[in-house]
RNA sequence: GGAUCGGUAGUUUAGUUGGUUAGAACAUCGGCCUGUCACGCCGAAGGUCGCGGGUUCAAGUCCCGUUCGAUCCGCCA
């Protein structure tokens, strides 16, 4: 069994005897004496190989080392000569030394200060591991599933592995098809439908560190595999489980960030999300919000607004604006970068005033629509916005849903620009998602999942689907969606209703889900769970803006695996 | 499926309105050196400029195509 190791040995040991194994990171020959430093996965100790303390085989041997090399040493722990600067404060003295394998020039810098190209790094990721800052990561990452595990063990979870080769699908993402000379599988998108099984079996406490597979195009934040910390109960309502995963969350942050949070993490509802950010996933570490301003200008001057590009007639409008404090200072170039920023999601522009001193009304502004506006418009805005000296407004007009997103990434953009997070951590639970939602053709889908317990009245289910919200609820930390889960139908009827709202044949139906339904004609309690993304977690711990460096083998956009291919 | 940016030595990169032999730093290799810790000093080697085509007397540079990588939109129940 290895005892010590580079990165933790210290001079509470000095004058004794230690045996190390591991890479030579660089060499510093001064000719009858070298200092290396040698390396593993916990860090780096320098050894001494001095001449005179050494056999003359042995030293031969020494001077022949080369970078990554990998070595056996044994030596005496002294302590350096002190010297200004320097913090590591033993050496060892090697008295001993076997080579245990050579390595051939790397293909790129380790400890390079300058960023290498993912390209490369991943083609030898098995290299790029030997970093400090990566090892770090993959480090975390085993630390959080531990903690997890305990956690959820402590909380009566038990964990069940479900199957990876099944034929279960559920609408959504594309699925991988995997072709075995018997039979077609699918792999899982996610192991919801065998998790609601088992609460059928009374197994109510269901957890699993669980892949899941979905064929959609990657994003710094998506993989096609990856892996979800999934849960689900039996007897617990939307605010208990809340409360555990919450719980759990919050052991992570203060065991491995030592972060505590000083309360519970605030709950908004989707359409409040909506309005006051123009996203379902807001960052709360940044105070600006969206302000509804069509009201207070007068009709006559809204075509302004919407950039005269159409009357305000159909009620899918928005007009809505931000305010940036102290925004004066952005130059007309920033301003226009902004509103080529917001083009590329669908705005046709953005309106903006420069507050310089209220009092004055129009003389204390600067915007290119002052010609169009009058000071009482002014006094208004004044007063919704709580406009004062300095502030910076962007307006934007359009359908619902561009205002919404326009302004949405423009608040993160500004952000990200000059700054403006005013804490490190923002938590907040969003619920009461829709059920239902259209897309592009028209046809009605599930926003969440068809198996999401809806808190409307089934009348407004059938009759206004549109309309009806889901007892759901996402966890979002930082903008970033961990994840999210609901409170599930376990009616019968209910779910068979679902289905067919859904528009699935009868065919479909009795094909894919035939199973499900039957089982729940055996008794169904009421259950309820969610999916965590264990990735998104890993990100969020490590200070990562890159899913790719919390997983050990990542692919390409391409789905190439760069190591293998 | 769409948009944008990028690919020059092992790595990170410079390369002007197209113009001599594509330059640097670090790494590598050889030599010297007993207190370095980004050691130092002397010397050397290392480039199909992603690939293919075009324009031109002349292309790393301009144009077209393609490929790979990244970011985003669509997509991601």
């Amino acid at each position: 069994m290895r005892i010590n190791y580079c990165g933790k040995v210290n001079q509470t040991i000095l004058n004794s005897y230690v045996k190390l194994y591991g890479w030579v990171n660089k060499i510093r020959d001064h000719g009858g004496i070298l200092f290396l430093d040698l390396r593993d996965m916990y860090g780096r100790t320098q050894l001494v190989i001095d001449s005179k303390k050494l056999d003359f085989t042995n030293f031969v041997l020494a001077k022949k080392l080369k970078s990554e090399y990998i070595i056996k040493v044994i030596g005496l722990i002294k302590l350096r000569p002190v010297k200004d600067g320097f913090t590591n404060k033993i050496d060892i003295f090697v008295i001993e030394l076997n080579l245990l394998s050579k390595s051939i020039k790397l293909p790129f810098k380790l400890y390079a200060k300058k960023k290498i190209k993912e390209e490369i790094r991943f083609k030898f990721r098995y290299i790029d591991l030997r970093q400090k800052k990566y090892i770090k990561k993959i480090l975390i990452r085993s630390q959080i599933i531990h903690k997890i595990r305990s956690f959820l063990d402590i909380n009566k979870f038990i964990e069940i592995e479900t199957p990876i080769l099944s034929n279960i699908t559920v609408e959504g993402a594309r699925t991988f098809i995997i072709q075995s000379h018997k039979q077609t599988f699918a792999l899982p998108q996610s192991p919801q439908i065998y998790k609601q099984i088992l609460m059928c079996s009374g197994l109510d406490r269901y957890y699993q560190i669980a892949k899941c597979f979905r064929d959609e195009d990657l994003r710094s934040d998506r993989q096609p595999e990856f892996t979800q910390i999934d849960i689900e109960t039996s007897f617990m309502n939307k605010q208990a489980i809340i409360n555990v995963v919450e719980k759990m969350i919050k052991s992570l942050f203060k065991e491995l960030l030592h972060f505590t949070f000083s309360s519970a993490f605030k709950i908004i509802k989707y359409t409040d999300a909506i309005n006051k950010y123009g996203t379902d996933k807001p960052d709360l570490r940044v105070p600006i919000k969206i302000t509804d301003i069509e009201d207070v200008i007068p009709q006559s001057l809204t075509c302004i607004f919407l950039n005269k590009l159409q009357k305000l007639t159909s009620q899918c409008n928005r007009i809505a604006a931000i305010k940036l404090k102290g925004g004066v200072c952005l130059s007309l170039k920033q301003i226009i970068k902004y509103i080529s920023f917001v083009k590329l999601y669908g705005a046709k522009g953005l309106i903006w005033i420069k507050v310089y001193n209220i009092n004055l009304g129009l003389n204390g502004l600067q915007s290119p629509i002052l010609k169009h506006i009058t000071d009482e418009v002014i006094h208004n805005l004044k007063k919704r916005l709580h406009l004062k000296n300095g502030d910076l407004v962007f307006c934007c007009a359009d359908t619902i849903n561009i205002v919404n997103t326009s302004l949405s990434v423009l608040i993160t953009q500004i952000a990200n620009d000059l700054k403006l997070y005013i804490k490190a951590w923002a938590p907040i639970w969003v619920v009461n998602f829709p059920l239902f939602k259209r897309d592009i053709v028209g046809t009605l889908t599930s926003y969440h999942h068809p198996f999401t317990a809806p808190t409307s009245t089934l009348d407004d289910i059938i009759y206004n689907p549109e309309k009806a919200f889901a007892n759901s609820f996402d966890l979002i930390i930082n903008g970033i969606e961990l994840g999210g889960g609901s409170i599930r139908i376990n009616d019968y009827k209910l779910q068979k209703i679902i289905f067919k709202l859904l528009g699935l044949t009868q065919r479909t139906l009795n094909n894919n889900f035939g199973f499900f339904l039957k089982a729940f004609k055996f008794g169904v309690p009421p259950h309820g769970g969610l999916a965590l993304g264990l990735d998104r977690i890993v990100m969020l711990l490590t200070k990562s803006d890159n899913i790719r460096d919390v997983i050990a083998f990542p692919k390409t956009n391409k789905f190439i695996c760069p190591l293998s291919v």
